[in-house]
DNA sequence: TGTCAATGTTTGTTAGGACAATTGCTGATC
DNA sequence: GATCAGCAATTGTCCTAACAAACATTGACA
């Protein structure tokens, strides 16, 4: 390969518990996504990559593949590794208008309407596979970026989480709660459509009348396949969009 | 590992083109999804694979690791592997109420309404980024379930597809008239939201007053990250919902 | 009987080596 | 000057080997 390859800077530390392969992949990762790397520019090659870091071939080649499976690079056989064109990294796997706003400095506040520790939901409790009467934790809660009101969120969640106090959630995301009791949610399948709003819906999203509702239900679930959380979320259709980025195998 | 671990019967051909490793998962994957072998499962352990098909452990790691991956199988360090809870490996990147209901036997119809092969239309040349005046080959397309409208589709496509026929569209898909021509995509980034329709909208799609619209945009791009298609595409609320299932890293 | 340490099992990480397949380039040949 | 064979570079596949880390079970000991 005869154009310039830029050599990454790399610093792996062998003592770390952290893999080498993961340290590597994400000094790589870095490179890519701060911009040190464009896209279409050559990638050290593997041996040189191997060599340089005092690395063996299985090794490097796992962090480049961590790269190249997140579609951040892509390798030719017998040609060469390179970053890939910028569409394709674009590292949207859900996101949302909301959290643009964020990013935009628009403090999203979520106000705690109603908590019920024993709500008895058939269709909540099915979601979650547990019996129809089983008492379930139930929180409703209101999303604002600003004055303007985003989304309404009804979640509920298995009776072990009933001692889940509303500052507990007024404080952070749903997920950061469950994540400091350690659980951790692996998989979730979300159902997004759109529908007429509930007057209920109307009123507490500030809706016009003939407004739209986009909704979302989400059930997730743990490594084990316990179901953790059931979602139903109505988003107001002009404050909210989701992003979703599908890769073809 | 006491209970009786399953051994799932696996052909290894070593004279084919086809990487051992891939050979394997193939065969995995078949037994996990038919149902050869139930959720809970214990898998047969790694070394006791490899001794059996006589393959080397990375090889079976390799194997059992693009399972993993694609959620059908669970690993534990030191417990083993088994396979995934049903939940979990419910195969749906992205589907549809649509698709359901192609299942079910109601045969899906596609009428084209309109071809333009030399529209100008800025915001679907900017998303394919082309320059704002490029002539697109542009089609507009109804699908019908039964005698039920379900989508108004809008794509946009890059001049050296002008030559499509109405003909090609109607017998089947539009990624299958592309991958007839040789092209694949690879990645598409689609944003679903909602909003109220437009006055032709809502004629086409046999729409009530009041009713609301889901949509969809996509941007699709080729192994290169060449854009390749643009649409812009209208659902029937009542008949149509996306199925997302996002895996947590 | 209950607790803890030792042990065995299983997956996780890393290394080093060999050869195959694909591609691009170079130089020889016509 | 064009074509083609061969070569070098690079990634892809496969193997052997060793040790580490996490977990479950067993058995010793209090």
């Amino acid at each position: 390969m005869l154009g310039f390859v830029h050599q990454i800077p790399v610093m792996i530390d062998r003592a770390s518990p952290v893999p080498l392969y993961h340290q590597l992949a994400e000094q790589l990762t870095a490179a890519v996504e701060d911009g040190t790397l464009q896209p279409g520019d050559p990638f050290e090659n593997e041996l040189a990559l191997a060599d340089r870091l005092d690395l063996s071939r299985p090794t490097v080649r796992r962090a480049i593949a961590e790269l190249v499976s997140r579609g951040l690079l892509v390798r030719r056989r017998g040609v060469g590794t390179a970053v890939a064109s910028e569409v394709i990294h674009r590292r949207d796997e859900l996101t949302s208008l909301f959290e643009d706003m964020e990013r935009k400095g628009k403090r999203p506040i979520t106000r705690v309407l109603d908590i019920d520790r024993h709500s008895v939901t058939p269709r909540a409790a099915a979601a979650l596979n547990l019996p129809q009467d089983t008492p379930l934790f139930y929180v409703e809660r209101l999303r604002l970026a600003g004055d303007i009101p985003t989304a309404l969120m009804h979640n509920w969640l298995p009776p072990q989480f009933a001692d889940i106090t509303e500052e507990e959630l007024a404080s952070g995301s749903l997920y950061a709660v469950l994540r400091a009791r350690g659980v951790r949610p692996v998989v979730a399948h979300q159902t997004i459509g759109a529908r007429r709003p509930r007057s209920a819906e109307r009123k507490r999203l500030d809706l016009a009348p003939g407004d739209p509702l986009l909704t979302m239900t989400r059930r997730a679930y743990d490594a084990a396949g316990t179901a953790i959380e059931f979602g139903d979320h109505c988003y107001r259709f002009d404050q909210y969009a989701f992003d979703v980025t599908v890769h073809e195998r």
